[in-house]
This record gives C-alpha cells, structure tokens and sequence, in this order.
DNA sequence: TTAGGACCTAAAGGGGCTTGAGCTTCAAGA
DNA sequence: TCTTGAAGCTCAAGCCCCTTTAGGTCCTAA
C-alpha cells in the first residue's frame, strides 16, 4: 500500500466524516467504489480523497447532496461555463439567509419568554403560558414564514 | 356536534399544521386519542385544540418533540415550581444561538466564494475551487465546532 | 341523489445519516 | 509465532419528524 493512498478510517479523519458516512456515500454512488486490498478492505486514491473532501466540505457549507451531485458533475467538466455552480451556490446562500432570518425572529421569542418568567410555579411561567396562547407571542409573523 | 368541537381538519387549520400531522402526534402519544363521532371520525374538545397549539407552537419554536413532552407534563401541574420549564426553554435558546452562529460564518463564506467567482469556466470559478480546497476556506473554524 | 370534499387505516418513503449484530482482517507487542 | 484489540466488512434496522400513497368510507350541499 502505498503512501498516498487511504484506508477508509484515514479518509474520515482527513475529510472529517464518519466511516459510515463514507460507505453510505459509496451506496449512493456519491463516491465511487474504490478498489480492495487482499482483505477485501477498500483502499482509496489522492483523487478519491479530494472528491470527498469536497463532498464533506459543501455539506458542512449546508449543500444538500442532490445539489453536491451537480457541482460534482460541473467540477468534472472544467470548461463548461460556470452559471450552475454560481446558481446552486445562491440559491445556497439565499436558504442560509432565510434560515438566519427565522431563527433570529426565534431568538428574540425564546429571550422574552425566558426573562419573563416569574419563576416561581408553572402557573405564573411565561414560558409555559406563552407556548399556550399563540396571541401572547409578541412576534407571531415569523409563523406563516417558510 | 357542538360548535366548540373539532372535526380533524378544523383543528389543522386552527393549529396550524397538517391533518396527517396530527395524527401522527396521537400515534406517538402527544396527543391523546379523541372521540369519534358515528362515523368513526375524530372529534376534538377545545382543550384538545389548545394542547395542539401548545405543541404547534413550540415546534414553530424550534423544540423537539422530546422537549415538547416533558413541557407538556409540566402544564398539567401548575402548581411545581417551573425551573425545568426555564431549563428547557434556556437550552432551546443555545442551540438557537449556537445555529445562528455557525449559520452566519457559512453565509460569510458562500457569499465570499460568490463574490470571488471570477464567472467564466468551471477551471476559474471559486464556488467550486473552494469547495474543493478546504484550505482556501478563510474562516475554516466553523468546521470544528459542533 | 349525487358529486366531491373530508375523513379513515395501514404502510411505505425520505433525507442523511447512525446503530447494531455478527463476522473478518490487520498491526503491534510479548 | 501467537495474541489481542482496533479497524474493517456486510446487511439490516433505526432515527427524527413527518409526508405520501393506496384504497377505501363518511359527510354535506346542490
């Protein structure tokens, strides 16, 4: 074996994922499948390495794997115009902004309720009362969001 | 049927979530098993309504069903003092904040390989040469945490 | 009466893994 | 060389929180 190649547990450290996580990408053929030493345990290539890398670093980024597939595709083909990528990354970026947006509004909603609290018995917590009664929730908008 | 009573589909609607939903929780035992009218249809009482909107409206929040549970059990003894219920809702507000956190570095860094794509070819575009290149990543930290 | 909307049950699907059972293989120390 | 324990293997099920589908029954208004 040589140097550059990767069993499968190094490849989880160097990509920072799980070994299952890596199977599972195989049996979805995100990955492909590598090649096997004697033992039948998989051996991976530099090139096989990077590919996941790249996989591990777009979900950290909160890609969702359809949308990796495609930017997969579109890093293979490095002389097609890049519109996609540029496209899937917006679209990326405009899903993370909403979600800043709604957990913001959460925020603001899970704070009040908490320096509200009386803290006494259940009867007189505001956490409680303002999860029962929606009109008690000062910023009700965020629920018809999304 | 008396008007301050429930088909399915009125409480959806009142609650704000699906028909499907809601049957669901009463699989799971979040909500308890309704009368049936003649037609062996549910028919739901107005407490009923306002425990779905308890648990709507806290899942609207962000909490886990789990959490949603043990605050449920806390309503229904008013007179407990409602330290676990702040418990709960402080420990949404964490893991509320910690998201925006990491929410707000990922956008930095989709909106920095957007900015930077140089928009031609795939070879030139930074969307997907920093996917592919973790160390090109600026704020790489975010990666670490969680 | 009839159409069509709302309801019923039971089971499967989905996204993105994770866990578990029950095995084999590898690498390092005695 | 043997042993031991970590790491690997396959296959299947589980998880969270619903949603979808299939194939029916019931209700209501025209």
């Amino acid at each position: 074996m040589r140097s550059e190649s990767y069993t499968i547990g190094k490849l989880a450290e160097f990509a920072g994922c799980s070994v299952q996580t890596i199977r599972y990408y195989e049996q979805i053929e995100l990955m492909p499948s590598p090649q096997r030493n004697a033992g039948n345990q998989r051996v991976y290539s530099p090139e096989q390495a990077q590919r996941l890398q790249f996989i591990c670093h777009a979900r950290a980024l909160g890609f969702h794997l359809d949308g990796i597939r495609k930017l997969l595709q579109l890093a293979d083909h490095p002389n097609q115009p890049c519109a996609t990528a540029d496209h899937i990354a917006q679209q990326q970026l405009g899903e993370v902004e909403q979600q800043i947006q709604r957990l913001t509004a959460l925020k603001a909603e899970l704070q009040r309720m908490i320096e509200q609290c009386r803290g006494h018995t259940v009867s007189d917590c505001r956490v409680i009362e303002v999860l029962a009664d929606h009109s008690k929730c000062a910023a009700s908008d965020h629920f018809t969001s999304d």
